[in-house]
DNA sequence: ACATAAATGTAGCATTAGCTACACTCACGA
DNA sequence: TCGTGAGTGTAGCTAATGCTACATTTATGT
């Protein structure tokens, strides 16, 4: 059976309970956590970069969200210093902000390729990635870059 | 800009505002819902295969949290009619769960697959697959067997 | 048989993410 | 200038996931 073959035990040491699981599930738990912050930092640097601003709003309209669950979700970007606004005006990166916004947008990029490159249609793979993104750890995007890099990009 | 290579287009219709994101993003947050529930599905079927029973205890030891804290999750799974169990006594899977939690794991080894073929190390890939694969859809497992499949799934 | 340790259960608290309803501002038109 | 409506902000509620602390029950050893 799958999860821990160390139960199996004939011979060999015999290690009683298996923290690697645990240590796992904790990382993913851990990923999904920023995930939200990613996204909101990833959609502002886009309606900053399009429409030179990016209003609470239309974050809200991107996200599919309420307003005031996007601007309690940017009120938490403020508080871990990625963010900044003032009553009534748009809402900034600051430069940890643009910095996290670039290499999120990388990565989302990496893995949409990658689904396609396997035979993901584009769509799906759009769409799945948004999800998956966030848990593709440095190992797996240089795994998913030399990938597409040796296979020329090509589909 | 990235996010929305839809934005791109010199020519064609030009829809003013972008919903298809907002799909894409709440469909991510339900994935991310039922994914705590399809890693305490999956656990409990693993425990019950090798120990002959899941207990409270071992299932939170595995999964990294306090007991309290999973038995909160399995009065959950209970609740949604994915598994039962009664005072004192170890945990068992419905039908339901039973069936949630094989799909769970042989989409879990497609996921790990498909990793590690692209060239993901081997840890790397179990790590990653237990967040990533809570948010494959159907069509992208589908191209990841098929993939596997075309390339003889070797390692 | 009974005391005690380990496992299980329960209570209460915190945080995050979501929502609706309501209050306030600002910008624009009459 | 003064409303009014769209955009923002705030309050208060729910549900999920975590935690610690404490209560209970089972099981075990003497």
């Amino acid at each position: 059976m799958p999860a821990s073959p160390s139960h199996a035990p004939a011979a060999t040491i015999e290690m009683p309970e298996e923290p690697t699981h645990a240590l796992r599930f904790g990382k993913a738990r851990t990923a999904q956590a920023s995930a939200v912050l990613e996204d909101y930092v990833e959609l502002i640097a886009d309606l900053i970069a399009v429409h030179g601003e990016a209003r609470a709003t239309e974050v809200a309209k991107r996200l599919g969200v309420s307003h005031p669950t996007a601007v309690k979700s940017v009120a938490r970007l403020k508080r871990e210093g990625l963010a900044t606004s003032r009553p009534y005006r748009g809402i900034f990166l600051t430069d940890a902000g643009r910095q996290l916004a670039d290499r999120v947008r990388a990565r989302h990029r990496l893995v949409v390729d990658m689904l396609v490159a396997v035979g993901v249609p584009a769509e799906a793979a759009e769409s799945d990635a948004e999800g998956m993104e966030h848990h593709a750890s440095e190992a797996t995007l240089k795994a998913f870059a030399r990938f597409l890099a040796d296979r020329g990009t090509k589909t």
